[in-house]
DNA sequence: TTCATCTTGTAGCCATAGCTACATATTTTC
DNA sequence: GAAAATATGTAGCTATGGCTACAAGATGAA
């Protein structure tokens, strides 16, 4: 029978401390991934907006690609969590809770995009690997982004 | 009733191709997601072994933060994909593909984590990110990574 | 060797997130 | 104003990925 290593004695070997935060961090990513389809709906609904006066259940299947009825049963969940507006056969509409989470996603993933862009990716991979990276960007690396492309702001400026 | 403005008009203003490629971006992104747990799995797995000689199902739980029947579930489906091999009581291995797919995604993960680490990043922010933003970096990003590595690795050498 | 503990497995629950097929409402066209 | 086309809603299916509760195998100590 294959000897096996106790638990005890890889407690003392590996110490348990580096396990449980490591654990913690996929907790916490698994929350993102919850929050992630929510971000992107409220961003897509305020795009839709400003974009074509309204946002439809149709526009934001076309833009999502999925189908009609998953953002329908997607919205019945935003609008629990109070951060749409729906009513039967209407367009639909951002609360104040979505529209400032909008407003923050926008943000984002404006900045993460720039500083892709700034390490010389080609603009269709960025806006691609922007739309999965911003939600899993904590403040600490946001505002380390924001400063490199300060940075490299400051560098053109300098050599021109 | 509010007007509304049809689709031809729509795809008059805007086209219709902006639209299909960010849909395809968010297709992309829902396939990486599908990947993920795969890839964070068999890093583990190989990581385990390493470390402890053997991978079990235990470690495994308490490592990725969720209970051993979670764990058991996607260990039948990584089987399934042909990842891992396992028997019943026994200790998990990697098949060939899956040491391989661990590899790269070692590979991957250490990147990131350096990569956000280059930009004055703390250790354990930038760990908690790359376990996140890692899945989500295309070939391309990861190469542009890679450059800032050497670039900035060089930078300190010129300046000693 | 037996007993307690640890580990693994399984049954069955829930929520999310996708889908097809079909029904109904609305809008546009004729 | 009726018919056609489009948009929206709903029923019900699948798979994923969590969980608790319980059953059974494996290991180590007494
Ligand atoms: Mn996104
Ligand atoms: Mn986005
Ligand atoms: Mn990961
Ligand atoms: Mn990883």
């Amino acid at each position: 029978m294959a000897s096996r290593t106790t638990s005890k004695a890889r407690q003392v070997v590996a110490g348990a401390r580096p396990e449980t935060r490591q654990a913690e961090n996929f907790r916490q990513i698994r929350r993102e991934h919850a929050h992630e389809i929510a971000e992107d709906y409220v961003e897509a609904i305020a795009d839709l907006s400003a974009t074509l006066g309204e946002a439809r259940v149709v526009d934001l299947a076309r833009r999502l690609g999925v189908t009609h009825v998953t953002v329908n049963r997607t919205l019945a969940r935003l609008r629990e969590a109070g951060h749409v507006n729906t009513k039967p056969y209407r367009a639909i509409f951002l609360t104040e809770s979505g529209r400032k989470l909008a407003e923050e996603c926008k943000r984002r993933h404006q900045t993460v995009v720039a500083f892709l862009r700034s390490l010389d990716i080609s603009e269709k991979v960025a806006e691609k690997d922007a739309e999965g990276i911003e939600h899993h960007v904590s403040q600490e690396t946001l505002a380390a982004f924001v400063r490199h492309l300060a940075a490299a702001a400051a560098g053109i400026r300098s050599s021109r």
